[in-house]
DNA sequence: AATGAATGAGCCTTCATTCAT
DNA sequence: TATGAATGAAGGCTCATTCAT
């Protein structure tokens, strides 16, 4: 929601600064560093096993710092997952053809899945592994799981509408259904060493037969 | 000070227990319910949310007893996803009809399944989700996700050898493909409330359309 | 005080008790396998890294008989040093000459020790330096130094009344001295690896120069 | 809620802590603290009766802090014993004569131990007493007594070389052989109330007989 | 805005001892 | 006499968070 364009923002940080009204007038180079850092340890080590003093070590700043950023571990971690779904959508938007044969169609989300994956190895599994972990208690602002389901549901209801899927299932299960399945498929075959081709192939030619008219 | 009451008899073990209702130590009564407390405390609240002392607490036994059934926290939770393999293997192996068609053979694993996490609300959900983040160090002695993925993947390669599924798929990929469907289905199924025979519909048309020749 | 002839009692072990009015009339072999399991893993081990539990699965019998033949661990580490003390008085008595020059008499003393350390490798030194740390709560009955060092204060009163030893000392400093002499330069020497000969033949030079008249 | 009073000069340090007697977290304060508390209880109580949170209580810092300085209770053990060692060595040098005869010279060698050992009572004892005992695992990098045995093997064979010394002795038996007497000599007069300087007459006339020429 | 020393609740685990059998 | 399951106080240590500077 406050994210906006910290993530890469290397360039010109103090002019672009200049502009915004409520004169914070600092660079908050710190933030990005932070950022950053606990990308990192997160996707490296996972959720408990990082604290928050080793992100501010990483990134170079003061303990102390962290709680200037986030109140509290848990919301840098959601950053960390909020940053990597907003990226993930960049990256898949990029690279969809506006319409096409289903079958391409597929090809096309699974591969820019796949791009995304591989320039920045883990962060889909650190994302999606450590959420259900990280402690219930405060409400978990629609999981990530949830929110990437309701994606490829959304895909689904559009593409029946447009005839080019089989009618009658039911988007939201279907959509769950195709996330799990790339994602296992996907941090599996990872795991396993196997090539992108073949997963990608694999898993294509499995969702077009199951979705298609 | 010493032996009170008679009865030093071996025999005749519940009918003592039934007189002295409270207490009396009896050898691998701890253990059972060691076992039960883990996998409650575990489905409720999670791998780093129990501690020993809760599981023994709840087991109504003293911490120190935890300690002589299991080496350490980690061992009693790879235990309980243990027990938790074995019993969903007893229950697709009690429910699945030796052969018939590729559709009903599909929902018949589904059911079991269901019937499974239905009797056992949250355990395959639990098992499944913290085991990824027990951290390591020891060998994980092939995680359970990847395990489920093979059993899907073998049964993938049955049923192609025997002409009910489609050849040119590699069986490994796609039984993590459909395990992750089946799995994320169900668990995001269940926390919406749908109907258990809705989410079995959809994931066994999509599958079957998926794998059929 | 009560630890008489259990130590070796291997050989007729029922009939010595018949004669004891006081009719225990049971074996009481455990205490003999517990006092040499004791021995063998206080040696090993040290006073606070060995377990009750230890001992008794050591000597082969549960753990509960540990706590029926000393009331705890301290009291047993305890009966171990007596038990050394008496064992090196004995090899001490049986090895020294009655009468002779000074030199000979201290080598055989010294002979007589490294004997009994050769023999039962270890002993004297667990029992040495355990003893300053088992937690000095009760009193410590005169430890095991002292009782060592007024024994050699002792040899040293007998030998200057004998006029083969210097006048002018105070026995009970120079007894502690020798003891200590013995003690650091053994117990090194045997860590070095040094050769008995030659650390017996240097100690023996050293105390008789201090000592001779 | 932030920077109440003016103050934010980096001058000034100590008179701004003048003002608040009480707390002001100042940076190396907490490990002289720790320091002087850990040797405080080390040496009333000995290693194993004395836990970091006593230590850290001793110190009046929390006991989270007593682990920023000392990476274990082991490792601020250690850093007791080289304390004294340290301390220990400049007593010695400090009180020792350039050159003289043997019997001055190790009266001041004693003398110089006697005042360290009366302006730090006990820490001598504790530091050679419990070193045995902390548990190996960690090579200890040569213990106290073999170091300090090191030490006066060095000053034997330096006054054998001045011929100040007799000659035919292993430096280093004869340096253990050293050590022990004093320690012990020391130690067990300390417990029996004796006079330092009945110790030191009997010490150094033991030790100037056995070592003269 | 930035720092990092300080904190203490809390975690996992051990072990001397008891006691019903 | 012998057993060993059971106990819980206690121990060493970690880590998310605060706050004086």
């Amino acid at each position: 929601m406050e994210k906006t364009a910290a993530m890469s923002s290397r360039d010109a940080v103090k002019p672009a600064k200049a502009d915004n009204p409520r004169a914070t007038r600092r660079k908050p180079e710190s933030l990005a560093k932070l950022r950053l850092a606990a990308r990192k340890l997160f996707v490296e080590r996972g959720y408990h096993a990082t604290r928050p003093q080793d992100i501010a070590r990483e990134a170079g700043v003061g303990h102390g710092t962290f709680y200037l950023h986030f109140p509290d571990k848990r919301a840098c971690f959601l950053a960390f997952v909020e940053d990597a779904r907003t990226e993930l959508d960049s990256y898949v938007r990029e690279r969809t053809p506006a319409t096409s044969s289903l079958r391409s169609l597929i090809e096309s989300l699974l591969n820019a899945i796949y791009d995304y994956s591989e320039s920045h190895p883990g962060v889909l599994n650190a994302a999606m592994t450590d959420e259900a972990v990280i402690d219930a208690e405060g409400d978990p602002s629609t999981p990530l799981l949830q929110r990437w389901g309701n994606d490829w549901a959304e895909f689904v209801r559009e593409n029946v509408g447009e005839g080019r899927m089989a009618k009658g299932y039911n988007s939201h299960i279907v959509g769950q259904a195709i996330l799990g399945a790339v994602h296992q498929a996907s941090s599996e075959g990872w795991r396993a060493g196997r090539s992108r081709s073949e997963v990608v192939d694999n898993l294509a030619r499995f969702l077009v037969r199951a979705l298609e008219p």
